[in-house]
This record gives C-alpha cells, sequence and structure tokens, in this order.
DNA sequence: CTTGGTGCAAATGATTTGCAAGCCT
DNA sequence: AGGCTTGCAAATCATTTGCACCAAG
C-alpha cells in the first residue's frame, strides 16, 4: 500500500490543499532518504511533472513545515534541507569528510536537553544537536 | 589592563595583520555578552570609525572565524550571528517569547555527544546544540 | 463559484567579489 | 617595496513576492 494515495491523505489529513505539485513532493521526500535542499526537490519533481517551479517548491516546503510534516534543517551557510517530520525523535552527524548527514537516533539527548533546560528554568520547546565529526 | 593593545596582540598572535578597523570589530566582539550579527557591529563600529564599510565586516568575521578567533552561529532564518570563541565550551538556548540567546554552560552536553558519536563510529570534532525553551 | 495555489519574473536580503587605492610589515 | 586590506559598487545566492491565471473544494 505504499501508493501516492497515502501522500494525498497525508496533505488532507494536515487540512492542506491537495495539488499535484504538493503531492509530487511530499512523496519524493518521503521517499529518500537524504536531506534534500530545494533545488534538489525542484530538479527531481521536474522530472515527475515538468510543470512544477521553483516558487512553488519553496512555497509547499514552508506550508508543510507549518503543517507540521516536514523539518527544516539549517546547517551552516549551505542551502536549507528538508527531512519528513520524523517520528522518532533524532539529531544530525556531519562527517566533515564526506559531507554526508547521518542521523543520530535515540532519545538520550533529548532527555539531557530537557533535564537540562528545567534546571535553567526553561520549558524545552524543540532543539536541535548537530555533532561534525569524523570516521573513526 | 583592559585595554585596545589587548585586541591588537590578539590579532598579531593570530597571524593575522593589525588594521583599526580589525581592532575596532574585535574589541566591540570582546565587549558585549550579545551575539550581534554583522550589521549590529557594523553599526557599533561606524560610531568609532566612520571609514568602516559593511564588506570589510564581512571579511573581518570571515579572516576571524578562520583564524578561530570568533564562532559563528547560524540559528534558523536571520542573519549569522557571532561570538568571540569561547573559552569555556557552551551550547545555546533560544527564548521562543523573548528571542533572547543564553548560553547553556558546562561541559554536560559535550560529555555525552561525544560518547554518542564514538558509539557510532565516528571521533566527535565539534558539535553545536541549539534549545528553543520558554521560561517556566 | 470562491478561495487558495501556481508559474513566471521581478524584488529582496544576506553575503561575496572585482577593482583601484591605501596601509601594514 | 610588495603584498594584504579596504571601500565602493556591482554581482551572486538563496529565498520571497506581485500578479494574472488556474484549479481544488
Amino acid at each position: 500500500m505504499t501508493h501516492s494515495v497515502d501522500y494525498k491523505q497525508l496533505l488532507r489529513e494536515a487540512g492542506l490543499r491537495v495539488t499535484p505539485q504538493r503531492t509530487t513532493i511530499v512523496s519524493l521526500l518521503s521517499e529518500t532518504d537524504d536531506h534534500p535542499n530545494v533545488e534538489d526537490l525542484y530538479e527531481k519533481a521536474r522530472r515527475l511533472d515538468d510543470t512544477v517551479s521553483v516558487a512553488t517548491v519553496y512555497r509547499t516546503m514552508s506550508v508543510l513545515e507549518n503543517a507540521g510534516l516536514v523539518r527544516k534543517l539549517v546547517l551552516d551557510d549551505a542551502p536549507a534541507r528538508y527531512e519528513m517530520m520524523p517520528h522518532t525523535d533524532h539529531d544530525h552527524l556531519v562527517d566533515v569528510d564526506s559531507g554526508d548527514l547521518v542521523e543520530i537516533p535515540g532519545t538520550e539527548i533529548a532527555t539531557l536537553l530537557d533535564r537540562v533546560a528545567a534546571e535553567m528554568g526553561y520549558e524545552l520547546v524543540s532543539h536541535h544537536t548537530v555533532i561534525r565529526a569524523r570516521k573513526l
């Protein structure tokens, strides 16, 4: 049942209008384990539907982010990258040699940060950790 | 002995040329506990030396960052902010209501991340955690 | 039908760069 | 002297927006 209908439902359930462009973009983002930027998405989308414009990709990402369906990753310089909102909380590790972006699973970090925020008199809303590292 | 000479020495010891513009910028950045962006620095610098240009502020920040004297903070959207390279390792907390940027002291987070990276087969090079939170 | 979405191109905002002139070492 | 640094303005890059048209509910 991995079918385009799934993505349409995803949009519908989020209270968003279902358009072919949005469906295409959501399906691309759902089916990759990369963390593509707008240009990546635009090029891939273009191959499936040559009417898609960059402006729409930008607008769609913004709409999806506000709806809580995707997460925007802003790493130093470089254009923003995106991932479908993870159901399992995770952070990121950048391989400084290859530039690869790897996900760090687990709630260990979140648990610590929760406590750290509390100790500073704050309630944690969200967090993001980026580790730059090199393969051993 | 908090004197402009200190900042000149800082530059000299880093192997950089000492210019009035750089001295001004380093002193401004050293004496604030804000995390100013280029525009902030440009305006402040202007008041002390009206020959400073934005281009120079950008170029200086880049040079200082490469020399390891300052840290560049890229938070979602919004222009990059800067701080003198901290001798004590710390992360950041953004107050989602006020926009304030607070430093999170301590090595607790670093220790955990070191271990996490190792468990994934990586050697940690650097890390940065940003917590978005709300006052309790 | 009516509201919201889209493509296109122009506009914006942040940062970078080419060039001629000036300053640091 | 000779190379690095600067100011200025133009250029570049990522992202946003105005507008006329089209499509989803």
